[in-house]
DNA sequence: AGCTATTAATAAAT
DNA sequence: TATTTATTAATAGCT
């Protein structure tokens, strides 16, 4: 009924869509004030566009709210029941999905064997065979990487280590040589203060860096493990 | 679009109201279902006829119920709201819980340890080795039950296939110690048969007792295990 | 939004 | 109630 048969499918072009949406949603209105008419029928209808546009029918005769009401009467169900309902048994299944993973869970923890014969308990057993080498190879993996990093870090902070006790033997001999001039120079005190500070800083090095001491114990005990 | 031009107004004549109501109906339908392809929209049709005769239709996309919510929400009304999304909440809830267990199942079985670190590798290794370790008692705990029981089956299986041969024994003797009277005898004849009848059925015991076949292949397999 | 060539719906008959 | 057919109604593609 149209300038060319069409295919029912959606329409891409949303233009095209929009008005075509228009005119078919005219149509079927019209439709179905002529069924409430002619065969004095009781008709609702409710429809967005795709793009969320809102458009109602409703006979006369009654209105929206009670043709839902009817509806919910005649289907025998009552519709927040029937969501309510679909829920609730979705919840159920999550639940019951819920308790077979615990369960599987506490199996692989050692726990709840009972129920389990001998072919499973084997399977079981290979299993956690399997995941353990996984795991403690993941681990060594991690270990090793961790210790080069670690290694590289300690050797680094060795380094900055001498540095600092390096700068340090410079500036004391530095403050030694200067010591007379600037014995009663207020500038003079600060950069003695600074040489003392450097000082101090290289001591705090250690505690300043955690890592340093978390590289011993964690070592430790990774290798006891 | 008929044989003739008709005026909208009530079909009185029931019969015709009724095949009208009948045929138009299928076409809103229709036009509802296309609508909702071409447009990408959502219907929801409810209808019932002058007697009474409930229809109704649905977009496959959303349901009567969700069509209704979103026309209270359009019309400003909200009755149920609060209650559903409480319950999608807890369906989520759920979901979240679902996914945990999941991962920590993929997790003892040695996959997804990527986002571990070496602790935690630690912890899961400690576990899986000890969850192996009672596994593998109850496997042997099991299997010796097992064990016990077969021997204890096997044992009263040998003394009743000897039974059976003693008895077996017994009516051959007595076969042939009734075998020079009978010989020409109908009744005779019918004494020889159950006589080898029972010799049959002592040849028959094993096959007809699977357990004896099943007790050696089990036992191999679980020590093997 | 309008216009019309066409297709689709359907009234009446079977 | 289903099918057929003559008509009217709806509308797709243009302007």
């Amino acid at each position: 009924m149209g300038r060319g048969k069409i295919v029912i499918k959606k329409i891409e072009n949303p233009t095209n869509r929009q008005v075509t949406y228009s005119k078919r949603r005219t149509g079927i209105m019209k439709k179905a004030k002529e069924l409430t008419v002619l065969c004095d029928a009781q008709v609702s209808i409710i429809m967005f566009s795709s793009t969320g546009k809102f458009s109602k029918y409703c006979s006369p005769s009654i209105d929206t709210k009670k043709m839902y009401d009817r509806y919910q009467q005649v289907t025998g169900i009552d519709l927040w029941s029937a969501q309510y309902e679909k829920m609730q048994n979705y919840l159920n299944h999550l639940k019951e999905i819920n308790r077979n993973l615990r369960r599987e869970i506490r199996q692989r923890m050692g726990e709840g064997l009972e129920s389990m014969d001998i072919k499973d308990l084997r399977g079981l057993e290979q299993n956690l065979d399997e995941a353990l080498k996984t795991v403690r190879e993941r681990k060594y993996h991690l270990i090793s990487t961790q210790t080069d990093t670690y290694k590289k870090k300690l050797k680094s902070a060795h380094e900055a280590h001498r540095h600092l006790l390096q700068e340090l033997e410079i500036k004391d001999e530095q403050a030694a040589a200067y010591g007379g001039f600037v014995d009663d120079d207020d500038d003079g005190a600060v950069v003695l203060a600074n040489g003392g500070g450097s000082h101090v800083y290289a001591i705090r090095v250690q505690p300043n860096q955690p890592n340093l001491q978390g590289i011993a114990y964690g070592f430790y005990d990774l290798r006891l493990a």
